[in-house]
DNA sequence: GCAAAAGTGTTAGGGGTACACCCATGC
DNA sequence: GCATGGGTGTACCCCTAACACTTTTGC
């Protein structure tokens, strides 16, 4: 075995963030209009470099701190994937870990870092190609979308979508929203209040144009014991 | 907000593997004699720096290459996370990303590599602490466990545990094995069986001191559509 | 009263679990 | 025949899906 090429790269590590919410009834994701090139005045996911001393982690959290009024340890921040393409950033080796975040549909995002104008955008938009994302951002959304979309079924991160007081139609939107389908009322109702820790009851009750819904906040489990599973479209393929 | 300690750090990328594999009943996993400092003679999971032009999936294949005779590309290699503490390891700032690999039972490893000598460890000796393993890489093995564990349960990753040709009861001692539970043979059977692209028949036999088990391959089908859940040790917590 | 939205009841069917039973081979 | 492990049948139960029905508010 020849023993050139073993020199070890060296490089610098981001961390970038796919801060999800629900606004308007879209799902939409956190992003940045960049201020200087490259990819100048293109929408990229917020995100960072790892500063001495830090841990990858500690970069992700900072970085939803100064771009989100919100404080990160309450909603679940968490590692998606690694990139790390000797092109994907054409301003040298930067190798980045993608990181998921639930937004709650309250805070208006801040602007005051930075970053030019952070905005929540519409998640399909991007998705489909239709606005263009900065380097592999697009890539990184998907994936981090898909990971949204399947932890919704084992655990309780819908909650964190919602604003601390929520009925059970609204978190019922959230799957529907981030599924992209619709799901009986009767049946949802009964899953959630049958799942010991999914919500508690505050006692309040939200009027609307019907009978007032009760008012629930996130329970203390984070997983689900029984699923609540994507319907599967009945695939007839013979 | 002070300017202070925005330098970007600087760090080097290693693919730390763990991979899995069944050897008389046991879960083990892949580990190397340290050859040299730090931690000298102590097991350490196998894994290398990432070198100019290659993604860390490129390391991570390499590497698994280098300490097995095992063609990568078959057997789902997939990362699992990453660790950047900054003194989790002593030459310096290393990061590492940890990969999750699952070996089938026949080839026995090549210790051809630089690394002193490979060996098949049982993975509750390595867990429990009763066997000490470099660096982090006790909590590494933990996580890429518990990622396989779960994985079992949606994916048809099992059959990659087995040889070329198995017996349904061989794929059931897979789970059986990763799990720690004992499953209904007869359940089990039926399961693998209806579940779609999970197994295909081959239509030899295998001759043994009863009647004859059919032999399968694996199947086209990477994801379980009705996924095969743990059993719940049915805890009645009041 | 009527519309609207929340919440409950009810029934049919599918899948999981437990376990009894049959099958094919070696000895 | 008998032991051994592979494979099938079956009854029960719980969960789910579908949808009818009741409840509580605003107007």
């Amino acid at each position: 075995m020849p023993t050139r090429s073993r020199a070890r790269e060296t490089v610098q590590i981001t961390a970038d963030l796919a801060v999800l919410t629900i606004r308007q009834g879209e799902l939409r994701v956190l992003v940045v209009n960049r201020g200087k090139e490259p990819f100048k005045g293109m929408y990229a996911l917020p995100g960072g470099f790892m500063r001495p001393g830090e841990t990858l982690d500690d970069t992700a959290l900072r970085e939803l701190q100064e771009e989100t009024a919100i404080e990160g340890g309450t909603l679940g921040l968490e590692q998606v994937h690694v990139y790390s393409t000797p092109e994907r950033d054409p301003r040298g080796r930067i190798v980045t870990c993608s990181y998921l975040a639930i937004a709650p549909n309250l805070p208006e995002p801040t602007a005051d870092s930075d970053a030019a104008a952070a905005s929540y955008v519409n998640v399909a938009g991007l998705l489909d190609g239709s606005v263009p994302l900065a380097f592999d951002h697009r890539e990184i959304l998907e994936r981090a979308v898909e990971l949204a979309r399947a932890k919704l079924q084992y655990t309780t991160i819908a909650t964190s979508f919602c604003a601390p007081e929520f009925t059970i139609s609204e978190l019922r939107e959230v799957y529907e929203t981030v599924w992209g389908v619709e799901l009986d009322r009767a049946n949802f109702h009964r899953k959630v209040r049958e799942s010991p820790g999914f919500v508690e009851p505050t006692g309040n009750k939200r009027f609307t144009s019907g009978r007032p819904a009760a008012l629930y906040r996130q329970g203390r489990s984070r997983s689900l014991d029984r699923p609540l599973l994507i319907p599967s479209h009945d695939e007839m393929e013979i």
